[in-house]
RNA sequence: GCGACCGUAGCUCAGUUGGUUAGAGCACCGGAUUGUGAUUCCGGACGUCGCGGGUUCGAGUCCCGUCGGUCGCCCCA
């Protein structure tokens, strides 16, 4: 034929074919139901978005890094959502005072950025989105890391497997002008203290040197960033071992309180390398890591008080959380926490599957598997032509079908043979009364 | 935006210094046999060698570009 053509996903995009969307779906329930039971409300946006709303936020800087487009003849500039903060404080701005507080919203929605993909980083992602507007520190960072604790463990991870890293803006600044750095320097030496896992030590000090800090402070700043400390251990010999007073570290003691009463304290470490984007983050930020330290983060969030404002909305308090599912998989991956097979073992599994060995059952076969389906039951049959019960066994088989109905002669008086798969055990059942013969069975199978 | 490596049936790969009509194993489809997830047998579809140029008598093989993939850098909301 001519005029035809091929073509490849786009760049950084993914195919999900049956068994990797079984996956997906696995990880987005776990984390709806983790957000349902802490008490947060689903919400979605619009996937695009003017793209002011991101430059208002972010910058101009912003744009090269996000998929924007004018309609043609338009002349409004819009843009794929690279996060979702900006459509909930939005959304949130809209109701403006009429908006009940505190307020717990959850979204999963799909993401979009221009960069180039590589491990954990593609262009298109879904990311679960948990945030608390209208509490204080640390009150909405604890009910959204609690969230994010909880679907991880129903994933099957523990703290030995992966910890909430938080770090304290307050306490972090404390630091830097006690060591000396003057006030205008703070936000470079937060970026400094960001890149300092990926600087060489020299030139980590020349830097330093650069924002005003002697020898002796890049020696003591170097020391307070590498002495990661457990947040269940007390304040006094977290701020000893750090090398700073109690005073400087006095901003993360309620934090650390509120962690204990709600059993988090073991989740959680006091990392001052944690610095997150600076663009409006204040206060408490956090990152979720594996404790291999081989991945980027699975999750990063903080507070974001002024954003609602900035988009035009009440002055409210806000703070929240992303986790996305790339990163999340291959945690999950490396852990041995997927199926082995990808995904196939967690496509749905059919209640019955069907067969017919004679054309007068083969007749009959469509209005039994109709009856299955109106009582409610996932019923398959084989598409092939075969009457070899071997073959078609082994079609059942391989969906991993529960019940196996053979139709045979005796449809003529009304009859089916039941076969369970997993026990190889087999029974006659009236065609009559099979939907309820099977939901039965399948009920006491669930119940054990 | 920059760099490295990679791209041959659905999958894992083979394919000699460029040389007939590009192969294998799984998987797949149809059928036969044995009425029970199996075995055996017969048959089928299997690929514009990512795509496009170039060099050559001749390109899966060499060169350039491009599109994808993987992994780094930048960035990471």
């Amino acid at each position: 034929m001519s005029g035809t053509r091929s073509f490849q996903a786009p760049k950084g995009t993914r195919d999900f074919y049956p068994p990797q969307m079984a996956v997906r779906r696995h990880i987005e329930e776990v984390w709806r139901r983790a957000s349902i039971d802490c008490g947060f409300e689903e919400i979605d946006g619009p996937t695009f978005e003017h793209l002011d709303l991101y430059t208002v936020k972010s910058g101009e800087g912003i744009v090269s890094e996000l998929f924007s487009f004018r309609r043609a003849g338009g002349e409004d500039d819009y843009a794929l959502r690279p996060e979702f903060t900006p459509t909930l404080a939005r959304m949130a701005a809209a109701k403006g005072s009429s908006l009940a507080l505190p307020t717990k919203w959850f979204a999963i929605p799909s993401h979009f950025r221009a960069e180039r993909p590589q491990r954990g980083r593609l262009r298109e992602f879904f990311q679960w989105n948990v945030d608390v507007i209208g509490l204080g520190e640390p009150d909405g960072e604890v009910e959204v890391i609690e969230a994010a604790v909880l679907a991880l463990e129903r994933l099957g991870l523990d703290p030995h497997r992966v910890q909430v890293r938080l770090s304290h803006r307050d306490a972090v600044a404390a630091l830097l002008t006690s060591l000396g750095t003057p006030e205008p320097s703070l936000p470079a030496a937060f970026e400094l203290l960001d890149r300092f896992d990926r600087l060489p030590p020299d030139e980590f000090a020349r830097r330093g040197e650069a924002l005003g800090l002697d020898a002796d402070s890049i020696a003591r700043l170097r020391a307070s960033v590498v002495a990661v400390q457990p947040m269940s251990e007390p304040a006094g010999a977290m701020a000893e071992a750090m090398g700073v007073t109690a005073a400087q570290l006095a901003s993360i003691e309620p934090l650390q309180e509120r962690l204990r009463r709600s059993g988090l304290l073991e989740w959680c470490t006091f990392d001052p390398g944690i610095v997150r984007g600076l663009a409006y983050y204040k206060g408490i930020v956090f990152e979720i890591h594996e404790t291999g330290g081989a991945e980027r983060a699975v999750a990063g969030g903080g507070r974001y008080d002024g954003l609602i404002s900035l988009v035009g909305g009440p002055d409210l308090s806000a703070c929240g959380m992303g986790m996305g599912d790339v990163v999340l998989s291959l945690v999950l991956r490396d852990r041995g926490l997927l199926p082995a097979d990808e995904g196939e073992s967690l496509l749905p599994r059919p209640d019955a599957f069907a067969v017919a060995l004679s054309d007068d059952a083969a007749a009959r076969l469509p209005s039994v598997l109709q009856g299955l389906r109106r009582a409610g039951l996932h019923a398959r049959s084989s598409h092939r032509a075969s009457r070899n019960l071997g073959k078609l066994l082994a079609d059942a088989n391989k969906c991993r079908a529960r019940f196996a109905v053979i139709l045979d002669a005796g449809v003529a008086e009304g009859s089916a043979t039941v076969k369970d798969l997993a026990s190889g055990e087999q029974s006659d059942v009236a065609i009559a009364s099979l939907a309820d013969e099977l939901a039965a069975r399948i009920a006491a199978e669930s119940a054990r």
